[in-house]
DNA sequence: CGTCAAATTGAAAGTCGTCAATTATCGTGG
DNA sequence: CCACGATAATTGACGACTTTCAATTTGACG
């Protein structure tokens, strides 16, 4: 286990799709001498992507499958930061060593870009900034409402938003499709293992999901999970 | 209460001090023509800078005092994401509007450096953003740091890096002047202010800290407190 | 010195974590 | 394809920590 399955090098998987939303100032990048190119690599379930402390060499974007960045505590305990799926980006950094960890929650495929921190990278043209921020506040945003929900949610109020968040990532939000194990859910809400699990239990009784599989659940109100939340 | 005092105009108040940190590639901001002109404004204690939802004009710089920016809940609590002290940037935002509040926890003074998102920013050239993207990704690395704080510590271990936190701040590693009230701490720790309160209390039964009064507090255990963190 | 807000302290209740046992699911090999 | 073992998930009982509610003390300011 733990393993990179393998690693296909091309040369022309430039910055793409989830970039479109910043608009006219991005399209340099997409087009202009100045893309950068990626390099895609796959990883195994449970594989880590880099690790706390590693030289940073690139960022990355999610092509298929899950990914986890995570920070493990002396005392052996995990706090996941956040979960990645397609098209979504992680591992931009200021400084030169990663703070966190990337782990492949399932099988995945992801695409590297080079990048070696602020200093360096500026050094060569400034073109590649713009975009790159607008990553860096997209992964603010995350942070911050991740931030709010550890900060004063109940157990409920954090599973709800778990659900809905899933759920709307996948597109389709009656029902949401759990890549992650339940210890990646608790550890990624504050929680326990148990506190999830009975949580669910719990929404199931109250007919607010049904649990068609461990990982397949179905939004049955959603109302009621949303006024858990703000 | 809650009304600016005053507001002050000035021509040449460069983005400063906080960005030498980034070395050569953010000179130019500093020197250049395109180096972004402040505004210096005031505002009294518990006043507000910018609220929730409100058109993004600016991101600010403190010069002196401290700024929260939180969130408000339905349910009336508050969710401090951050405190902002000298030479700490706030009100960086992606979007055309703010995500949260920023309100003066002390009488104080910033700078406003005009900014109305990536968008708008960059149709003017894009020299600007290697600078801004180090202080999105400075917020960045904050707001990962609380959201470890608040999923995976303890009311004493709370207290306890913000405590060091603060004295850090200040410089001043033996002592530690909070500037903001109880309320304000147990909002930012995701804490009662009851917890709080007997978390302060119990520490200086212990011996780690003396509160010579209510807003100052005495480190005598830097070792203590810092073991009950990573 | 008096008033009001802020902070502290106490007692009781509730939520979530811990520990343990049981059940379900997944992966592998027969 | 089924059986088995290992891992994951659920459930229950209990306990710890934090919150809630209430009362008291401290401190700031006119």
């Amino acid at each position: 286990m733990a393993t990179v399955i393998d690693r296909e090098y091309t040369a022309g998987h430039a910055l793409g799709p989830s970039v479109r939303a910043f608009g006219k100032a991005t399209s340099r990048l997409e087009t202009g001498t100045a893309g950068i190119a990626g390099q895609v690599l796959n990883f195994a379930r449970d594989s880590q992507i880099y690790v706390e402390c590693d030289e940073v060499r690139s960022f990355y974007k999610v092509v298929s499958g899950v990914v986890r960045t995570c920070k493990f505590l002396s005392d052996g305990r995990r706090q996941i930061e956040g979960f990645h799926a397609a098209c979504d980006i992680f591992g931009l950094e200021l400084g030169d060593v990663h703070r966190l960890s990337a782990e492949a929650v399932s099988d995945c495929t992801v695409v590297a870009y080079r990048w070696r921190g602020l200093r360096r990278m500026t050094a060569q043209g400034d073109q590649i900034a713009p975009q790159i921020f607008g990553f860096a506040m997209q992964c603010l945003e995350r942070t911050q409402q991740h931030a709010l929900l550890l900060g004063r949610r109940s157990a409920a109020q954090r599973v709800a938003a778990f659900l809905l968040m899933t759920a709307r990532r996948d597109g389709d939000q009656t029902g949401a499709y759990l890549a992650m194990r339940r210890q990646d859910i608790a550890d990624y809400l504050g929680l326990t293992i148990e506190t999830v699990s009975r949580t669910l239990s719990q929404f199931e009784r109250d007919g607010l999901i049904a649990l068609s599989s461990t990982r397949h659940v179905i939004l049955h109100d959603l109302d009621a999970l949303m006024v858990l939340n703000d």
